[in-house]
DNA sequence: GCTGTTAACTTAACGTCGATAACTCACCGA
DNA sequence: TCGGTGAGTTATCGACGTTAAGTTAACAGC
């Protein structure tokens, strides 16, 4: 917890420069401690060289800011999303890519990822506001595409999307809070699961099957029996 | 924090059965509460009749405390994943009930569950104990009968043991944290995305495609180009 | 240039938290 | 009966989030 010196008093109109200060020192100080406990309203305070009690000028309380941190590093992702899409012509694998690029950001700073999912107070967040209009939206779109394309006859395109995203979210949590399982190197498990779920419908639905239990069973007994 | 009469002291070889009194407690909080923050020494002490330094009798600081807590939760799912596949003789049936019953149990209480995947101290955690002896054997027995019935033949089991995982534990988890989105009031959403993980390779397996981008891509619009 | 206002920040403090050290006391074997 | 020890207490520490009240510097108006 380093002691920066005193700050000179901010000039009259700047009082969202030192807010912006705050959200930036609480990031470093979750990212290079990797560790939430790490973050106190008296290390952030120290860290921007101020006194605790000046924080609570800008945000209402320590909830306050950390849901302006998660919303900051959740801007970033929407970056991401839109590099890893960059180029990529084809919906699906498009769609792939930006799952991938999801899990990618989240196991990259693992403290933010986790801190952005904690329990928060009821009401509207800022990250959710983020999300929905950032990351939510873009994998809308390419979600729309694929849809538009004849997958998913029968889905919803909302929720096509939010199974990409539980099983997004799924890996990289499940990977940040057992990393001792057997993930492998790479993100091929992450792979292999994000084409399940986009191609999974889709290769059972051109086959002529439905997703009824029964059917399903009944037709990979026949498959079984008469295959190979 | 309902402030329990004394206890009268415990005979002399019963330490271990305060412990199971606190570990109850300290559920019994989390549960009403829905709250970690409501778990504190101080309050889990009270409940139980004790003065907080009693605490550290029996554990050796608040996380111990809690991953027992954890560790006696998971116990419990075990139990629940056995009751959903008895009766239930096709495997894949039977890894969705399983996977249903995963994110039931998560959802059921949310505090506990959330709780259990908080970042813990590194080294054996009971909870990971528990959960590697009991829902991680039980669910890798499924998919080991999956895969000795010819599903993913070049998969290793312990790759879609973990892809199952994730994919529960990512729709629980995405609920617990953004229960605002639209998640309709049943489970049907987890059980499309626990089909298609079960099925998706099998079914594009099956098609003779085999996971490569490329492939898939192009046997999609072969598809797309020919059909209908 | 002086002055009043107010935004920006500090000092001091409260109550609660997790945790530890040092103590008390009842029970039990010898 | 008497030391030992397991079970629990009292007292206390430093750190935490948060608030109330005070201080100071930048600007607006004259």
């Amino acid at each position: 917890m380093r002691s920066t010196a005193k700050r000179t008093r901010s000039p009259r109109g700047s009082g969202e420069l030192l807010a912006e200060e705050i959200i930036e020192a609480a990031s470093e100080l979750l990212v290079e401690h990797g560790d939430d406990a790490a973050v106190s309203i008296r290390a952030v305070a120290s860290r921007v060289g101020v006194t605790p009690p000046s924080i609570y000028l800008h945000f209402g309380d320590k909830d306050e800011l950390l849901d302006a941190v998660c919303a900051r590093y959740f801007e970033q992702l929407d970056g991401e999303l839109a590099a890893a899409a960059a180029g990529v012509d084809d919906p699906l694998e498009r769609a792939l890519q930006q799952g991938l690029a999801y899990v990618r950001f989240a196991i990259a700073t693992p403290a933010l990822y986790r801190i952005a999912f904690r329990q928060h107070a009821p009401g509207p967040s800022k990250v959710d506001q983020v999300l929905s209009a950032s990351a939510f939206t873009r994998i809308s779109a390419t979600v729309t595409e694929l849809a538009g394309e004849g997958f998913y006859p029968e889905s919803d395109v909302g929720e096509v999307v939010l199974e990409l995203w539980a099983a997004a979210h799924g890996v990289a949590s499940l990977m940040l809070a057992k990393p001792d399982l057997a993930w492998g190197d790479d993100l091929r498990l992450a792979e292999t699961l994000l084409r399940a779920v986009c191609l999974g419908r889709t290769a059972l639905g051109m086959l002529g099957v439905d997703t009824e239990p029964d059917e399903v069973r009944a037709w990979l007994r026949d498959q079984r029996h008469a295959g190979r």
